[in-house]
DNA sequence: CTCATTTGTTAATCTAGGTGAATGCTTTGT
DNA sequence: ACAAAGCATTCACCTAGATTAACAAATGAG
């Protein structure tokens, strides 16, 4: 990721926020969205389909940024929920931050790459939910996030997978017993 | 999508070719690859998974744009196979033209709002393949791509979808019957 | 035109993963 | 400190979709 004095350039009026576990910072079909720069704790995203089940979609830790890019870009209602999974000290940005029509050319070059990496986790991992079993996917899934693990209860890491807790439960039981 | 003004705009070195249905525009694991500008037929992403099954993560008909940018922005090798479904005529890239260091700003702009949007389809794609049984994900791929489903066969619909052919042909089957 | 390949359909299994419920364990709040 | 809520695990089912196979229709190459 970006370092901090490059994320912080993109504006000038990013103010640092401490947040609460359990704070939520973006609610579907808020227009009010922000994005949040990690540099300390855990933030989610995530859905809540017609069931009101969860579907988590990305994790953001230590120098990620979290943000529902697309939906500003767009200047839709926001599609996700980012809520709070530690204690976390964040920079928050202006939507309007991430506008392109208002970036300045250096701006839009490390928009351009965040976007670019951004795109590129998107595609492993629809290709990986097209063609991989659970099992393959847990395991990807720690090779990738090698630190989250112990730190997002394994209900979340079950719904980022697309699979339910019990289901996670039994894969690791196997891979446990296994070894 | 950006017409196709704006488009050529992006490298002036684009040159249109005419291909034939079936031939290989990109392999996987090549490190030549190049963005495709559709003027008129159709192509399609895709890889191949260890068991040799296809598994197809886009397709473009006029208008679109068929880029591994991914693989481009990192300079890696390619992940995606890229072939053409239709005769068709295409506005050929280099991969220079994606290189984001080497454009300028009003190129970036449209850079940039490409890829967000790209992003957005494949947020949707995420959330989809977490959340959505087989049928529900046909309907939203006809809602989405009203006019592919005349010109892909329907095999292709199946893997772009993450299931078998049979199983696709069951849906369609009870969704004709009951009507 | 004709034979061969690819495609779509249907049907009979099989299986990964979902659902629901019971059991302990750990957090959380007051 | 205690009750209450949330969490992970296990088990007994159930179901969506995979697999295999057979067959008919469409496509295509020589």
């Amino acid at each position: 990721m970006e370092n901090l004095n490059e994320i912080l350039s993109l504006d000038s009026k990013a103010k640092t926020r401490m947040v609460k576990k359990g704070e939520i910072l973006q609610t579907e079909g808020s227009y009010s969205s922000l994005a949040f720069y990690v540099k300390k704790g855990l933030l989610r995203s995530y859905t809540i389909d017609e069931k009101g089940k969860e579907h988590i979609f990305m994790f953001a830790s230590e120098g990620w940024l979290m943000a529902d890019i697309e939906s500003q870009e767009f200047d839709q209602p926001a599609e996700l929920f980012i809520d709070c999974l530690e204690d976390s000290e964040l920079v928050v940005f202006d939507r309007s931050c991430f506008k392109i029509a208002t970036l300045t050319e250096s701006q839009l070059k490390k928009n351009a790459h965040l976007l670019a990496r951004r795109t590129a986790v998107l595609q492993r991992r629809v290709i990986m939910l097209m063609s991989a079993s659970a099992r393959k996917r847990y395991n990807r899934f720690l090779e990738t996030y090698p630190e989250l693990p112990d730190r997002v209860p394994q209900r979340m890491i079950a719904s980022y997978l697309g699979v339910t807790p019990q289901a996670l439960s039994t894969i690791r039981g196997k891979i446990a017993r296994q070894k």
